[in-house]
DNA sequence: CATGTTATTGCAATCAATTGCGATTACTAA
DNA sequence: TTAGTAATCGCAATTGATTGCAATAACATG
């Protein structure tokens, strides 16, 4: 729970106010251990608070996200917030077949990174990165049910 | 004009119908030289064909996608359509900061696929990749109004 | 503890994108 | 050329995300 506090600290110090609300998601994306979509933040949290509205926590994730206590990753079209990994960053690799997200070393994207840096001088927003393709198992699925149609 | 010709007939193989609404929106698509953003096909099309619905421009252009008629390219949160470059796939950096496009060989993302494939069996999507980012001049721009402000 | 200031909230409106449905129309086949 | 049929369209409703605004409540200050 050091995280919790440290949260919370922060959100003190830049002189933002302790809501009800804000502690209230900032506990379901604590207890979280992987992404949660937007909605199913809202939906844990109308159980806690009923009054809550879908625009507070649109707009709690973005403060948080702000503070760099969340982070947030487009997977699909869908955002998905997950508390922000201080061991270091990470990226993901999801299936677009089954939605299963498998995580990824940031060495695979740091090369491309440093070349769109020397070469072009671009500086590419890669901190919490989601590729979206067809996983291992799903390809193999595919391949069969292919193979049975004949 | 040649490539206009192929999507038709490529709509008629299929079994698809010549609708004056899909010429339209081919026409608009082939007439453009870059991406274009949905909203602008639709206003085009409206002008010579006012009934115009934006659904059945999102229907036309998801067709042509399926096709292999256009690509799809998500800029920012923005679709983004374009006629498929027959002479080979290319990427994109797109600076979040002037909304300039910049094109980008397929090859600085090979490497990244291959890896991905080699060693989790993961086939990504990256067929027309655009990565955000902030380009060399608005870094600059951004670092002189940093100097400014002291 | 009471009070004033202002950040924050809930609600409704809005926007890009998608979808269900009944009306229309492109094409097939007589 | 003329039906018949299914694909397609226009329209309205819906969804995920965002925003303006008036009402509310967190917090500083006395
Ligand atoms: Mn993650
Ligand atoms: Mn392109
Ligand atoms: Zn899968
Ligand atoms: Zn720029």
């Amino acid at each position: 729970m050091i995280k919790h506090e440290q949260a919370i600290e922060t959100l003190r110090l830049k002189g933002h106010r302790l809501t009800p609300q804000r502690l209230i998601v900032l506990s379901i994306i604590a207890s979280s251990d992987g992404h949660m979509g937007v909605d199913e933040v809202f939906q844990a949290a109308k159980k806690t608070y009923p009054y809550m509205d879908i625009a507070t926590v649109y707009r709690t994730l973005h403060l948080f996200k702000d503070l760099g206590v969340v982070t947030e990753v487009a997977i699909g079209d869908r955002l998905h917030f997950e508390l922000t990994d201080l061991d270091g960053h990470h990226h993901h690799m999801v299936c677009r077949a089954c939605n299963g997200a498998f995580n990824l070393s940031p060495h695979y994207l740091a090369e491309f990174r440093d070349t769109l840096n020397k070469e072009f001088g671009f500086e590419p927003d890669l901190e919490h990165f989601a590729v979206t393709g067809i996983c291992i198992d799903c390809q193999r699925s595919e391949f069969e049910s292919k193979e049975k149609q004949k």
